[in-house]
RNA sequence: CGGAGCGUAGCUCAGCCUGGCUAGAGCACUUGCUUUGGGAGCAAGACGUCGCAGGUUCAAAUCCUGUCGCUCCGACCA
């Protein structure tokens, strides 16, 4: 159990600013500066000053404590990794985007661990032999390293910040199920006593893998996930997971024969869509071209449709694909983009794959390029013009589409991504031979979860949650400080600061966590500091107050209320309960 | 990785276009006086290799080249 010492200001270092550095742009990263709780070293990497430290610290030991009551158990992990293990679980190729590396004195080259599957499960591997071991859940609350492509909004995305990974392991996949049950859970719990209003969405699983996975959101419009959410039945999903109840399109009379028709520099779906073509969106066929792993692929979508990257990752097995270059395309195809066309007589290299969104299926009527610049196709049946390898849901479900569950219009939000459970499946068990013997003797692969909570991201996530125009408005779970004495004469032989010190001692008798405001300012700096800092609770003490036998006692972004001397203590714990 | 913008005092910024003497303001900091219930006033003071490296020039914060860093947008729709 962390010790939350009590403190006076001038011995300690909360360094507030009036205005904020001019390279914070979101409203939360400007108030974690300027409240003095972290200060930027480099791009996406930070200091967390003594008050925010504090914070930080109590949002692990909630974590801590509610992995603890889950029957996780806490261990450390090195941030310091041989990328041998790496190479093994293959995420050394499909992860290296955010892989961090540094080479030793030997020339020897170690990654800086983004995350621990490769190593815990090297320890599984090696430690667990016996289903009398199982279940069991590792978790560890440490540093981590990402090379992010583009570090932003402080904490949000840092290069280097502070998770908690959990990692689990069972006998079977029912019993995984009730460990990551478990943890979904615990989850809820965590945000909740944070003071965070977050809910739970079905995610991509991404470049972890697995077999189906939740991502806790915090509401946010400067969040960088956006999430689909149906009010009427509660279905929620991240966009790059979410389907909708869509019609496919419809189908009309067959029969019409292809006809190729001159569209001189158009080169747009919108551009089709006006006079003098006049073929609505809805009516013409997406042609991407994807480079993935070497390949060219090209990818069917509806005129009126976006493509879900995530969702076309998690169908070709990999993510390290990109858009084709004209150059390729033309190549391959004979064409630009902007003329290209799946339709099998007018493709010149079938070997390429061809991979249809769903709602394309059935269609015909359809207008598409002809594969050559400045020309179309129209009256296009997918059916009988195209050889389609593969169908799959890869389009980007919008505001206002029916839910697939109950019908009701779909809607969209913008979240931050706070934790992530995954259900692994035996897929690192495999890599790693973490395997166990049943009662009958017989070898048996773990059954592994994994679980992560962005520790460092969740405190802006409650910073950008809880604030007014004065500042922060920590809960008090998480506040720097319970409660800040603001005596208005600093004075030792005055009776405000005699009575500071009276009730600053008694709260800290009472294990309360406080901070005394003992710098020699004005009144209006020490109480819009305590406004920007965020103290749930300031009990202020001066003359005024004093000639009438009173405290002042106010909740932050609350009432003041004044009090009885005698009664002031007793009215601070009553705040807290 | 591509595009755009920005690097001048601890913070916010001006000065740069049109080169010119000891480089400025506000806030913060130090000292003194006054003030003291919502970011005080006056006075004095300290704080800068103008991101770095080249170049042009009699002369560079200012112009040119390179480089590093920071921020934003994008990395996708044919």
């Amino acid at each position: 159990m962390v010790i939350f010492s009590p403190m006076k200001w001038t011995e300690t270092l909360i360094p507030t600013l009036r205005e904020a550095p001019a390279d914070a742009e979101i409203l939360s990263h400007k108030l974690l500066l300027r409240a003095g709780l972290i200060r930027k070293l480099a791009g996406g990497v930070y200091t967390f000053l003594p008050a925010g430290l504090r914070a930080l610290r109590k949002v692990e030991q909630i974590v801590r404590e509610e992995m603890d009551r889950a029957g996780a158990i806490e261990v450390l992990m090195p941030a310091l990794q041989p990328p041998e293990i790496w190479q093994q679980s293959g995420r050394y190729e499909t992860a290296r985007d955010v892989l961090f590396k540094v080479k030793d004195s030997a020339n020897r080259e170690w990654v800086l661990s983004p995350t621990a599957e490769e190593v815990i499960t090297g320890v599984a591997a090696g430690e667990i032999n016996s289903y009398r071991h199982l279940p069991k859940n590792f978790y560890q609350i440490s540093v981590k390293f990402r090379d992010e492509i583009r570090p932003r909004f402080g904490l949000m995305r840092a290069r280097e910040f502070i998770m908690k990974d959990a990692y689990s392991f069972d006998v079977s996949d029912e019993a995984a199920q009730a460990s990551y049950q478990k943890m979904y859970d615990a989850y809820a719990r965590i945000f909740e006593r944070c003071g965070l209003k977050a809910f739970a969405v079905d995610a991509d699983t991404g470049v972890i893998g697995g077999k189906f996975s939740h991502e806790f959101m915090i509401p946010a419009e400067t969040g960088e996930n956006e999430v689909v959410f149906c009010e009427s039945c509660g279905y929620a999903a991240n966009i790059e997971k979410a389907t909708s109840g869509v019609p496919k399109t419809a189908a009309r009379d067959a029969g019409a024969a292809i006809e190729k028709f001159a569209t001189p520099g158009v080169v747009t779906i919108e551009g089709l869509a006006k006079a003098p073509f006049n073929v609505p969106a809805n009516r013409q066929i997406k042609t991407l071209v994807y480079m993935a792993e070497g390949k060219l692929v090209i990818v069917l979508m509806r005129g009126d449709d976006q493509l879900n990257e995530a969702k076309f990752a998690g169908k070709i097995g990999t993510t390290l694909f990109r858009p084709a270059t004209g150059d390729e395309i033309f190549g391959a195809l004979g064409a630009y983009p902007g003329s290209l066309g799946a339709v099998t007589t007018t493709r010149k290299g079938l070997e390429i794959q061809v991979f249809a969104d769903e709602r394309l299926r059935g269609a015909n009527e359809m207008t598409t390029g002809a594969n050559e610049d400045g020309f179309h196709l129209r009256n296009v049946s997918i059916a009988r013009d195209i050889q389609v390898s593969h169908w799959f849901d890869l389009r980007t479900v919008q505001a206002g589409e029916p839910c697939a569950k109950c019908g009701a219009p779909l809607k969209l939000r913008r979240a931050v991504e706070v934790g992530h459970v995954f259900k692994l499946g035996t897929n690192y068990s495999e890599k790693f031979n973490a395997c166990y013997l049943d009662e009958a003797g017989v070898r048996n692969l773990a059954v592994m979860g994994c679980y992560g909570i962005g520790v460092t991201r969740t405190l802006q996530a409650v910073v950008e949650q809880c604030n007014d125009k004065d500042g922060i408005i920590w809960p008090l779970s998480v506040a720097p400080y319970r409660v800040c004495i603001t005596p208005l004469n600093v004075d030792v032989n005055n009776e405000a600061m005699k009575l500071a010190e009276t009730i600053y001692r008694e709260l800290t008798g009472r294990g309360v966590d406080v901070i005394l405001d003992d710098r020699d300012e004005r009144p209006g700096v020490k109480f819009k500091d305590a406004d920007l800092v965020g103290f749930p609770i300031r009990v202020g003490i001066g003359e005024k107050s004093l000639a009438k036998g009173e405290v002042e006692i106010k909740q932050r972004g609350g009432a003041l209320q004044s009090v009885k001397i005698n009664g002031a203590v007793e009215a601070v714990m009553k705040l807290m309960l």
